[in-house]
DNA sequence: GCACAACTCCGTACGTCGTATAGAGTTCAA
DNA sequence: TTGAACTCTATACGACGTACGGAGTTGTGC
């Protein structure tokens, strides 16, 4: 039932594992398995099934080895959470034209994001005690960085407008994936939910108690035949993000 | 392994709970406990010890009576969740000084979540399939629609604008909160994790391929005395997100 | 050529979890 | 007074992460 943690081993083993400083055994037999593969089938079977589904024996399965095999190759499965996490980071490009301003590089990153969120719906459901020291989480919070830089920010606010951006993107994408996985896990769309609910709540609720909330209800109900849409929140708030953030680096150039 | 659910089941049970709605039984013992000792139980238990250490059986233990009780009163744990999260909006007091401007009232809004989520970590953990819609939820969100009625927004934006802060609240509280939770999972402060990484880091890492990262990573450990600090990015950030919102009214009302 | 250290692989086992099931005991309506 | 409706509970199932110890495999040093 517990969540899944990263890192919280031992620092120095964990990065030789991320950055695949591996001693050479010189005896033994040949492995079947890399490090790599273990990982890439749990980013698969995560993908596909959820963090609920990923564990040490099912991967070990798909595998075709014994489940106590994989811990040969990694301590325990908080690692591996560490090594999946640092694997997806490095689908992330950098923005493509450098040239064309701040805004543009930022709203980039934040788009970039939001779909790499929804690719691995479970990275935010995981629990980061340490980032991932790894290449791929370090290169990637370096393209952030460039995207900000040279701009008249000091180190620290380039540090605290990456920030800003990403953890709206956070908050927005993790409402966004919450909401579409039940659809998969319940097999009721939100309408059909609504309709089942809306009888039931109208005989608790005075319909003069949440005259505000009944008002966006209806609003947003027409608008998206949903209760919400959190693809357009999210694109609604953005550029609101970005606007407080271009208020910041005026005031610093002027 | 899995993560808490919020709701799932039968949409119109779920409702008749949240509102307390239960026809007294005419036969059979009297009960033990009622639903509400339950759910108190579970968030204190939850607080105190994390998500993962909530189990029915704890539940039931702390309470004196066996697992299976529980389920006299709940039909699952997914269930219960929702009435922990209803429980605890209720936490949330509206803005004492409702004349104080829009902006005052977001920001106060802002700071009683980031208060609220800090107060119960688990709830960014768990995944909110469906909103819990009980009576203490949707007050909570009639008061935060409050705080931007009547100036010159439609319903819709009214919704997005308390959307954009939530979100943001989300992100970086979720942040603050990991951070802070592998100190007491691990025994180990930021600061000596970061010297156990920082010699094998070096031995890997050229000094020259991360520039920004490492002279952002000098000044924040200077500045912070720790690789980073979510209250101080929160508070840098907040502003951000408020004067975007403000350069939205600032174009409806003009 | 041989012995052993070092290594990979894996079967079993422990304590945890949510909850299905079925039975025992309790209360009240008929 | 009887039986339906209700509460409470013991037991059991199939999952989980992983500790432990043993079997099989390989390269090194003699």
């Amino acid at each position: 039932m517990s969540t899944e943690y990263t890192g919280g081993g031992d620092p120095q083993r964990s990065i030789e594992l991320l950055w695949g400083i591996q001693e050479r055994p010189r005896r033994g037999p040949k492995p079947k398995l890399t490090v790599a593969m273990i990982v890439a089938e749990a980013v698969q079977l995560a993908d596909a099934e959820g963090l609920s589904a990923l564990s040490m024996r099912r991967i070990a399965d798909n595998l075709g080895v014994a489940t106590m095999s994989l811990y040969t190759y990694i301590p325990s499965k908080a690692e591996l959470i560490d090594l999946m996490m640092d694997t997806v980071h490095g689908e992330v490009a950098p923005p493509e034209d450098t040239e064309a301003g701040w805004r543009a590089r930022l709203e980039y990153i934040a788009n970039a994001n939001w779909a790499l969120y929804h690719r691995h719906p479970w990275m935010l459901q995981v629990i980061i005690n340490r980032p991932p020291l790894g290449p791929l989480t370090m290169t990637k919070y370096e393209r952030e960085l460039e995207a900000v830089d040279g701009i008249g920010l000091t180190d620290l606010e380039m540090d605290s407008v990456i920030n800003v951006v990403i953890r709206y993107v956070q908050g927005a994408a993790r409402a966004s994936i919450d909401a579409s996985q039940i659809a998969q896990r319940s097999g009721m769309t939100d309408l059909q939910w609504w309709e089942a609910s809306a009888p039931t709540l109208a005989k608790v609720v005075d319909g003069t108690k949440f005259p505000l909330g009944g008002r966006v209800g209806s609003a947003a109900g027409e608008e998206y035949e949903s209760a919400f849409d959190p693809a357009r929140n999210f694109a609604f708030g953005l550029p609101l993000v970005l606007d407080g953030i271009e208020a910041l680096v005026i005031s610093r150039a002027g």
